[in-house]
DNA sequence: AATGAATGAGGTTTCATTCAT
DNA sequence: TATGAATGAAACCTCATTCAT
């Protein structure tokens, strides 16, 4: 009857039909996005969706995680295997991939890190764990001063987190990188 | 068990009972409160919720703004006259204000600061305008270092926030705060 | 108090004023009036207007009956006494007197005349008794044919407020009119 | 006493049980008709009309084009092919059908013809199209006079409304048919 | 596994009218 | 007579979720 064949696809293949249509989504036009737009996006019926996210709040949760996961793929941390690091330079430049990377991403970090969604279903940071590690890392060999480092992690974490908003809203991006740079080499500093 | 009798106020002072409403179901309650739920609380039809506030926004947005003027009210800045100023304690002593004043309010914060209401209407905070000021004085008598003062003050007033956030949300206090001390002492430091 | 002072007036002046803010009103808006702005273009409160008009519908009956005497003042019907009277011109020219003076209220005349109000509240329209009575009188001296004078009264009143829908919603004045003229002519003809 | 289980239909026909819900509506309370009032007499939920209908007055667009349109199809103009055209009888024949069907569909007509949603929406009446048409073909074999064939069809149209609304009202029918057949063989008489 | 028609609680906003002052 | 704060019943519309097919 001239409608398209009902494609019958591995469930993981269609699941991820789905994810990447409200990605695609939830990049353009931020937590304005519904259900509704998902599944047009992704050429699928409203059942289906529901099928493989329970709820609308699994999918954001699935789409943070996504994210979250892509970065530490993406900007792996060094070992020392490849030779001596440095230290506060790491931080520093991860620091600066992660805006760019929020950045190329547009207001799609907010749906899920700043919107009604966060606060319902909050999520222990894993860039702060990474965070957490590196200092923790760094300080044995020196790097870093005798810093707390979880509680320190979580606040330079959000100061990176603060850097990409200001930057994503029009900020002098220069001017963010530099005093985000100068914050975290004298907290860290021995 | 009949209805209350109509109550007539000034202007003012029902407006302010709406508010008042408000800000205590916000501080129980967070954004899941509703116009609804704010006449029922102050005992008002809702008909009069809309003779003070065109849209439920517009509460939100006055709450905001009494959040923050309350705060400048409480806490004022000290001026010379008064003595020689601690520039680095006066940072501290403010943030840890900042933080014990977002912690007597509840999650009340977080409907008017991190919701999808702050992403609709952003404000320019006042909060980092003090704060660049107070670099920036500081910075004339040589007790903050060379930084640039607004990117600054934007930053360090995410860690304040995000300091205040950790500890609403049952992070060690003493932790929190001697982290943040020494992030803002070292970064400003001369 | 800065407050002006409460103007206290002769009942029907009061009432006037009311009506000709609501005529103002509802010439530039047609039914998107509302008693609220009634009330601000007179300068009275709300409960003055209630005080007048126990209900809205009230004050259009008014309204609408003033337009209809005042139409009858404005355009009085020639007596013999003043001579002989030429009974098809003098059709013609009340009804092209109907249709600029209808033009010169804008949508006033929809808001009291095709609304819903007028479903609610229809009225024995005085127009048709005019022109019923007209036509009576041009009979007994031959001027015009045997028509049954009042449904052919309500028909030509319907004709004539068509004319001057036509003639305000933008269609050719004088095609209209003389479609209009015919019509009424070869009706009334002997 | 449970609720009657969900019944699935082919969206045009679950359509048009709203549609003809809202039909009877109509014809029996005109325009004080609500969107609870139909979905209430179709049996669905609310959000049911809105799947089909984005506004109200979308429904009553689609009630008034079906209203034109059934009215055409039952009342199909005469073919010459048919033999020769009593084209005043025709004229007078296709009125008295309107007022009968006008009739027939109680105060109907009103709410979609003549209520604010015709203001807010107006339709180029197909109904003058058609007598336009008729007094064209009727000129061409000089069964009618030289009059201006659209304002002239206007008024005449607006003439047959007013006197379905007369005899609707309550007007006695007989005397308003002649009355308007005199009009109309006399206006368009050679 | 997939569909998409159907649901209905929930939300904001309007405005004629009332009534304490 | 006059005020204007207060009322609350509607009204429209949304959208995550359900479920018959």
């Amino acid at each position: 009857m001239g409608k398209p064949a009902r494609r019958r696809l591995q469930p993981e293949a269609r699941k991820l039909e789905i994810i990447e249509a409200a990605e695609r989504l939830l990049a353009a036009q931020g937590s304005r996005v519904r259900v509704e737009d998902v599944v047009r996006e992704a050429g699928v019926a409203k059942g289906t969706f529901f099928l493989y996210f329970p709820t609308w709040d699994d999918l954001l949760e699935t789409v943070r995680q996504r994210l979250v996961t892509e970065f530490d793929r993406t900007h792996p941390l060094p070992t020392e295997a490849e030779g001596p690091i440095d230290w506060p330079g790491l931080v520093e430049s991860q620091a600066a991939a992660f805006i760019d990377w929020t950045l190329s991403r547009q207001g799609f970090g907010d749906a899920v890190f700043h919107s009604d969604f966060a606060e319902r279903r909050p999520l222990a940071d894993n860039g702060i764990l990474r965070l957490s590690a590196v200092i923790r890392a760094g300080q044995e060999v020196q790097a870093f001063g005798p810093v707390d480092p979880d509680p320190t992690a979580r606040l330079l974490f959000a100061v990176i987190h603060e850097s990409a908003d200001a930057v994503a809203g029009g900020a002098d991006r220069e001017a963010i990188i530099a005093a985000l740079n100068s914050l975290l080499r004298r907290t860290l500093a021995p």
